[in-house]
DNA sequence: AACCCTCTCAACCGCATAAGC
DNA sequence: AGCTTATGCGGTTGAGAGGGT
């Protein structure tokens, strides 16, 4: 005999989700933590799978999260660990504070993709596409062999360089080199991940702030304004200060949820920081995440969000915009 | 104003692997 | 050790938004 079902799957809503069970999800698991999912559709009395209810914690309501389109820098990690770790997703997103895996994918789909193909690199080679291509037969041509052709054994075109410093003044002297080998290892290690990026980082000093959504400091606010207290800085790290995101609970007629990085804001679900903060350091125990607690801590503490959050998460230095 | 098309992204599906029994 | 389930991951889908005509 193996373990429970994680749930059977009659009865099970599905489709988006809405503002009254993201809050029972919020609310559950701020008082209960990220223990088993299976447990959570059950306890906090929704009629969704845990499965679904991990999906929705990790790549939407998870407090840590980013929202808005990916930088420049952002965009140029994401094509240089393509390019050494293929469609692997979640090892790209691990290198993207407060970006999920389905993010990056679906941005890599929908930008980046098009973006390397029109300057003449096959996105999933990062090789030069063979042919310059034309007007007429570009669709033709690049559509098959992104399909069937096999990684190339070697590559060691610059891609970040072409494929993003072209609409940028950054120069980047970071060079994708990989190998048939080296993509091919199994283990992580095998992969010199922390280079470019260093190199990227002492080039670009951090974050280029082309693409980044303008959001002004005072736009910052993650925490109301009854509640920016300094009483609920008590905890760990140095607060920052609270400057604040009042970005409008706006939302399409669709879903409630809106580009907004507080969710909790969107769902007027923003609890007592002071009461709050015992709570969660009863719940926090179970999650045995210390970046997701440290970074929790930043969240509450109204943490200059980015930087807190590259520099706590990944433990870069704070990249200067 | 209405229709159509394209784009975006949240969510689902199925598979692989890890882990409990 | 082997079976079964939980979890994580990558691929895919489909609804809605937005732009063009």
């Amino acid at each position: 005999m193996g373990r429970q079902p994680c749930c059977d799957k009659v009865g099970l809503k599905k489709g988006p989700w809405t503002a009254e069970e993201d809050k029972k999800l919020i609310n559950f698991i701020l008082s209960n933590g990220q223990c088993c999912w299976r447990a959570v559709p059950k306890l906090s009395g929704l009629l969704r799978c845990g499965k679904s209810c991990r999906l929705r914690w990790t790549n939407y309501l998870r407090p840590d999260l980013k929202r808005g389109l990916l930088s420049d820098y952002e965009e140029k990690m994401v094509i240089d660990l393509h390019a050494q770790l293929g469609n692997r997703w979640s090892k790209i997103a691990s290198h993207l504070p407060g970006r999920t895996d389905n993010e990056i994918k679906n941005h890599w789909n929908t930008h980046i993709k098009k973006k390397l193909r029109k300057m003449g690199i096959d996105p999933l080679t990062h090789k030069p596409l063979p042919t310059p291509p034309t007007d007429r037969d570009q669709p033709q041509q690049e559509q098959p062999q992104e399909d069937q052709q096999p990684p190339l054994p070697s590559l060691t075109c610059k891609i970040s360089e072409v494929a993003v410093g072209q609409n940028s003044e950054i120069e980047t002297s970071f060079e994708s080199s990989i190998t048939e080998e080296a993509k091919h290892k199994e283990k992580e290690e095998d992969i010199n991940i922390e280079g470019p990026f260093d190199s990227l980082m002492d080039v670009n000093n951090g974050f280029c702030t082309d693409d980044i959504p303008l959001i002004e400091p005072h736009e910052i606010n993650l925490l109301p304004p009854c509640t920016t207290a300094p009483s609920i800085s008590s905890t760990t790290t140095t607060s920052s200060s609270s400057t604040s995101s009042s970005s409008s609970a706006s939302s399409s007629s669709s879903s409630y949820s809106s580009s907004n990085n507080n969710i909790l804001e969107d769902l007027d679900l923003l609890p007592n920081f002071d009461s709050w903060q015992s709570d969660l350091s009863n719940s926090l125990v179970f999650w045995d995440d210390d970046d997701f607690i440290s970074t929790f801590d930043l969240w509450i503490n109204g943490g200059d969000s980015d930087r807190n959050l590259s520099s706590t998460v990944d433990d870069h230095p704070p990249p200067t915009q």
